[in-house]
DNA sequence: GTGAAAGCGCTAACAG
DNA sequence: CTGTTAGCGCTTTCAC
């Protein structure tokens, strides 16, 4: 069934269906009538590859993200897609892993799909070293790209990001506040955001006269889906490393952390404060319930689509916008 | 830049073109050299669009999930999603919600984009009332459709599933050997994949001549996310139902189960034992880690995916494979 | 308000 | 082994 089986059954020629189709207003009210009715009983809809063809543009979206199954990544890849299919876009996704290489291949792939643009998911597609960020500028040049949780400066590349030092910040001066001098600072993750919370832990020492002390900002190598071997970290680290809290920056890492304090013996909050980052589902599996950082990944879905449908008609958007976490105090912290 | 501008350039016809992009082997070693360099040159990469309407298909396979966000079937897509791409195929995400209506709507919406096929994850498609399972049998009409952990039989539509009777049926077991009889079976879910659970836990009831009991059967109203709620729904259970283990019916309500004990100041497992299932990363989160079945998802997601791929290669494939669940012993039975 | 016809860029059947 | 040509099904410009 094509438009030249319904032009030929209602009796006018496929350019009046193919207005009635699209909602063409010059079209008279009873030949509209007559070419719907037709469309109806033929149950007909239009090929969407000849549509894409005429138009080039299918209305779909890439969704690029490392890895789909990551609590906070799955949640992102959700709000967007939820939001995009209300204004009438599909989306593609691709997980990419973290390897350079198969960012880029994947990235080109959804380029030569056609995709009218694509949402970058997670901070880990921005590198320190920039000449490893050639390949969103190559890709720039031929659709808009928008980045969730990245900060990147570029013709036609649009970020929403939380301010992630700030937050860090502002979490580690709480600890500080509460008493709590000796933070150990736990992290998984060197991209940009990650190395910014860095950056917003030792800022709130120093802040507050507190000498930085390299052994307390350790690196968890491992998988932050494998809960019992970031406890297992912890409980290796020198037995002279003394803290009374840990500054996590994410999630997992802060259930770890609980993980190795509960095998410990050791009591939360009182013999050691946790703050994790992302107020995730993890954040309320445990006893007592995780104080963590909440970094509006609903808001920031929300206006990365917003911007993203703008960009798509035309109007000029804001290339950068940045949101603010919330501490979501619970029972980890005194 | 088109096969046209490419055929000029290397001084032979678009059909030539075609085949060198296409790998046909009927083509001179020394031309396809020469196409080649022309197309290495000026960074040419056919238009998907053109060449979906030609070949009626863009090699994309439609997921259908009620909700990304959910733990278990994140990770459904997330490997479904991978293993697609391994084999050349780009997945489009559509999430439903658990509404028939939206249901429908998006199934249609993808067989209308022109998906070579779609998969519907998770048992939620598929109702109790038969009528309401008329959108598949539809749809079926138009491509194939593969179901993971659902069992519907229909011509051009392919299951695999756990075996989530027995597994429960398993699991249940385990704890009344352990010497426990007195066990609360807490849902949240009807669906056809739910009712085979809670079957399973009563017929392993009722084959160690323990009587049912209706108010041991405890169905969550809530959404299973907000675990805090699922303890509070415990808390607020009628305190003459005794019981002294918890069979539930994933590791969200499971979790849920474990804040309970924790606040009550039951000790796990000597006063309450608890079973989870799915074994998703919440299994792992807490102190003692959770006992749980580990329903396959991965061979699933593999068999679905290669099931798929043999169907679009018009091979014959089997319609519906039942994997067998694993109990996954850890600290929270005894 | 409506129709004729020219693309959009590719694949594949057919001819040579 | 290579080229010509007819679609694939739609959108859109230009006449009328």
């Amino acid at each position: 069934m094509t438009i030249y089986d319904i032009s030929e059954k209602a009796g006018v020629s496929i350019a009046t269906v193919s207005r009635v189709l699209n909602g063409a207003g010059n079209v008279s009210a009873e030949t509209r009538k007559k070419v719907l009715a037709v469309i109806e009983a033929c149950d007909y809809t239009p090929n969407a590859f000849a549509r894409g063809l005429g138009l080039n543009s299918m209305n779909t979206i890439g969704i690029l993200c490392a890895d789909s199954s990551d609590l906070y990544l799955a949640n992102a890849v959700y709000h967007i897609e939820q939001e995009l299919r209300e204004n009438n876009y599909n989306c593609i996704l691709c997980c990419t892993g973290y390897n350079l290489e198969d960012k880029k291949k994947y990235l080109n792939l959804l380029v030569n799909k056609k995709v009218d643009s694509v949402i970058l998911v997670g901070s880990n597609f921005i590198s320190n070293d920039d000449k490893e960020n050639d390949y969103i500028r190559e890709a720039a040049k031929e659709i808009p790209l928008l980045l969730l949780n990245a900060d990147f400066d570029c013709e036609n590349v649009y970020c929403s990001l939380c301010d992630d030092f700030k937050s860090t910040m502002q979490a580690t001066s709480h600890i500080i506040k509460s008493g709590v001098k000796d933070i150990l600072y736990l992290y998984n993750s060197k991209s940009y955001s990650g190395l910014r919370k860095l950056s917003g832990y030792q800022s709130a020492l120093t802040q507050n006269g507190i000498p930085l002390r390299m052994e307390l900002m350790q690196y968890f190598p491992g998988n932050h889906a494998d809960l019992p071997a970031i406890a297992d970290f912890l409980s290796s680290l020198d037995q002279n490393i003394k803290y009374h809290a840990i500054m996590a920056a994410d999630d997992n890492l802060a259930i770890g952390a609980i993980k190795f304090a509960q095998k410990k013996g050791l009591s939360i909050p009182d013999d050691l404060s946790v703050i994790g980052y992302n107020n995730s589902i993890l954040s309320t599996c445990c006893e007592p319930e995780l104080t963590t950082v909440d970094n509006r990944l609903e808001a920031l879905c929300h206006h990365i689509v917003r911007t993203l449908i703008g960009i798509l008609n035309n109007t000029e958007m804001a290339q950068k916008v940045i949101f603010s976490g919330e501490l979501i105090e619970r029972g980890t912290t005194l």
